[in-house]
DNA sequence: GTCTATAGACGGATAGAC
DNA sequence: GTCTATCCGTCTATAGAC
């Protein structure tokens, strides 16, 4: 009762506390970024008083980091479709519907992430330097392979993975700007699926991959 | 001497004053946002005195607005390439070098208009929806009219447009993460020469115009 | 028309009561 | 462990000297 040395006790608060204040950061980053996202702000959306954040999370940098470091997980699984005895339409068809799949999930991560590279990628750089890289080369090996067996057409695999990106991020970075084009005030499902046919469609045949 | 009501005479120096202090505007703010940009930043690099930003614009909002609206004007322009007389080949691949371009030439527009975008747009939005909407319909019906008369494959016109915006786009607005992949330090120009040539080829071929 | 000096508001962080 | 009240630095904007 006295003692609480490990996480059984007030860590379920806590955990539960970090969580709410994490998911509400993300959205408020999302809206505003860094700078112009407040304490306060995020600590109204969170539904607890401002030196509490500070209690849990020490500065407003250090929230921001956690919720920066939640979204690179994520970001990164969907490549485990490509892999060297995949098919080559099946392994690049199902990436970028994981990808378009997250836009549409968590577009708020989406544009944290791309807030965070548009300034400069200050706290992610090291990561994209190294990580990033390391998953890309590895990946653009399989491509490269499927490429020489003339299972694909030729195209340059790492520029291919930012046009990927680009492509899928751009539903979720930039909607506004979609939705406005289109004529809606937001994005439907039904829109959705549209974007995705025509992203993958696109893409495979410029793979050579269909027709 | 004593009437100056034209704008001959010192008009001048404000009309050079003012391109200075945008320039440096445009710098700071796709560096940092407008919340992350400081009025005395701006001072700093137009090396003009703070007070001097606030005589000629009146507002830090007043400054962001007048960046954007000299963006914008070049952002539409390079559609002009596709009009129903060219050839679709010709014509797609002069839209995406010429977006391409921009993206080496202003990538610091490029990305203050990401960055509002990113934002929800609260700015252009209302322009988004009369303007843009207007010419991407307008280069729909050429591209439609050409897939029509089977010059190209059948691609959804209005999504090929947020495709090429967003892979042209990235070099700009992502360049730090293109950078970090590619293990350099920043886009020389060979590298952006292969960048384009793989976006143009990607997409043509997509288009079903290669190949 | 130009610039210094300052007002006034806001935001991040913390002290200290509970 | 939680929260109120407050400090202190920073930022936008402007008043007023030159």
């Amino acid at each position: 009762m006295t003692k609480q040395t490990d996480d059984a006790g007030q860590g379920q608060i806590r955990q539960s506390n970090e969580r709410v204040i994490l998911a509400a950061a993300e959205a408020m980053f999302a809206r505003a970024g860094f700078s112009g996202t407040t304490m306060a702000a995020i600590a109204q959306a969170s539904e607890l008083p401002k030196a509490n954040l500070h209690y849990y999370f020490g500065s407003k940098e250090a929230i921001y980091r956690a919720v920066l470091a939640r979204i690179l997980n994520d970001w990164l699984a969907p490549a485990d479709a490509i892999h060297s005895e995949a098919d080559p339409r099946t392994a690049i068809e199902q990436y970028i519907r994981a990808k378009m799949a997250l836009s549409k999930q968590r577009p708020d991560a989406s544009k944290v992430f791309a807030n965070e590279l548009l300034h400069g990628a200050p706290l992610v750089k090291e990561l994209l330097a190294t990580e990033l890289r390391k998953l890309v080369k590895a990946k653009v090996a399989v491509l490269q392979a499927w490429m020489d067996q003339g299972r694909m057409a030729q195209v340059d695999a790492t520029h291919l993975f930012f046009t990927i990106w680009a492509a899928t991020q751009t539903y979720a970075d930039f909607d506004v700007q979609v939705s406005a084009v289109l004529g809606h005030n937001n994005l439907s499902a039904k829109a959705h699926a549209r974007s995705t046919e025509h992203v993958v469609s696109l893409i495979l045949r410029g793979c050579g991959l269909s027709q």
